[in-house]
DNA sequence: GAGTGGTCTAGACCACTGT
DNA sequence: CAGTGGTCTAGACCACTCC
């Protein structure tokens, strides 16, 4: 068979992935429905095993299709969501000034409340850098300044499989009065962030979230489980003070396939009676 | 040369990606730097050349080096960001009450200032559909219900490339007492959503912003002229009336190396001094 | 025109699934 | 154990860039 050359048309892979996308998208093949396996496409348009696999593999890259080693491939079923709104700033600073016990009671049960708690293993450790550029400029400081980081993780107890991860940063000047933050900061729950700063006098105003995405490194996709086509959501929360200072910047990062990111905006209310 | 069987080791194609990612993260190859070639990579690692250019798909699909086809591929260079915050709502909602010149003069220099407008091509397309079933549950009304829909767009003037997408849906049942909105739908500027409900008496109170992510398909890299590996930024837009109904439905789609998506969230004041 | 990456062939071997 | 996809070989040809 001679070789299927590109005569100024799309490449051949192409043409076949997105024959079947086309029949995803229209229902013809619903979720957990087979796709066609190599064996089929390469009868089917007359092209070597390799290319038909090429068309997978862009499906894959799409995030359309899924399967592992050895079984068929078939259309992706979507995953549960799990909702993360910025609704939880203002919780967790309503739970700054309340007592420690219904901080831990409520801290855990209303803002964390989603999955049952032994089933995870969460990881936190802190400890003391110099600023490299980047987290410089958005503290906006010069670099080499000290940070007090903590950074978190939640991964399944079984599988290993990471399901949250998050760094924090804030300037060593600015807690460095109480030495109990430093000193305790091993604990497992980060909500307290706020609570912390509150106690060497710092009230967060204002707090702004910035969305990014991208793909994930071969490493990232191991250590989330991520399967192909899956990019990670990455939200920088910078939390800025009642003197306008930026006190606490933290990066999370969040994989696209089970996380969606909720931000309301309440509007002021139009004042007077509408004339028309 | 015997095949380099995967002999309980991770695949080669992704040793040899990984360690140009190593080179890449630590600086090693900064951006705008040439990554080794296939020539290069066949030598140095013993493989055949189909193998080197699976390594550099991988790169490119972690959206960390790119090229256009005949020249070497490159660390890639971020792109410029776009910012695009969630005060635009609040601000859209200030321009309601406003005369229609200072609309037009504010709105497009405020909320939409960033670009020349010369260069892009604007397009409004206005029309009536039924609900399907996804757009219904979003409402919360049943399948079928009458939808006025806009679809707009801002492509590239000279590319034709896609900078800008989004579609919105308002239930007719709410708009139908101003045949003025539908007749007059194609206006290029969609800012005016909260104007608009304001002419048949609905003030937005309230908006939703669902933010989640997705790899583009070939047909939509095509159209945003999108690199490999980079992600699509998707964004649901809720808004909320005054008598807590959902009066319209938007999904927009950025690409994510040249967004930044940016959520304020005031917090409320503790009213009292604190006891310490 | 030399060099580069992109597509494709016609296989081989392997890991894994599912029966 | 038959069937499937994943990896890899050793090339060929093409489109494109850069000099």
């Amino acid at each position: 068979m001679e070789p299927q050359v590109t005569a100024g048309e799309r490449p051949v892979k192409i043409r076949i992935a997105d024959d079947i996308r086309l029949r995803i998208e229209r229902g013809d093949l619903p979720p957990g429905a087979p796709i066609p396996t190599i064996q089929e496409l390469t009868e089917r348009w007359e092209v070597s095993p390799r290319t038909a696999r090429d068309a997978h593999a862009l499906l894959r890259q799409m995030g359309l299709v899924t399967g592992r080693r050895g079984s068929v491939l078939r259309v992706r079923t979507p995953r549960r969501m799990t909702v993360r709104s910025s609704d939880r700033h203002q919780l967790e600073k309503d739970l700054v000034l309340k007592s420690e016990a219904e901080r831990a009671r409520i801290g855990t049960s209303e803002i964390e409340m989603q999955t049952p708690i032994d089933e995870f293993e969460f990881r936190c450790v802190a400890d003391q850098v110099p600023a490299d550029e980047l987290i410089a400029a958005a503290f906006g400081v010069a670099p080499g300044t000290e940070l007090f980081r903590r950074t978190f993780e939640k991964t399944d107890r079984t599988t290993g499989a990471l399901h949250e991860w998050s760094v924090s940063y804030i300037p060593v000047d600015l807690i460095k009065d109480n030495p109990d933050i430093i000193d305790n900061a091993d604990q497992p729950w980060p909500g307290g962030t706020q609570h912390q700063l509150y106690t060497v006098g710092i009230e967060i105003t204002r707090i702004v979230d910035e969305v990014t995405s991208g793909m994930p490194t071969t490493v990232d996709q191991q250590r989330w489980e991520l399967e192909d086509g899956i990019p990670l959501l990455k939200v920088r929360r910078i939390s800025i003070d009642d003197r306008e200072r930026i006190v606490e910047v933290s990066d999370a990062v969040f994989p696209a396939d089970r996380t969606k990111l909720v931000f309301p905006t309440p509007l002021k209310r139009f004042d007077e009676p509408r004339s028309d």
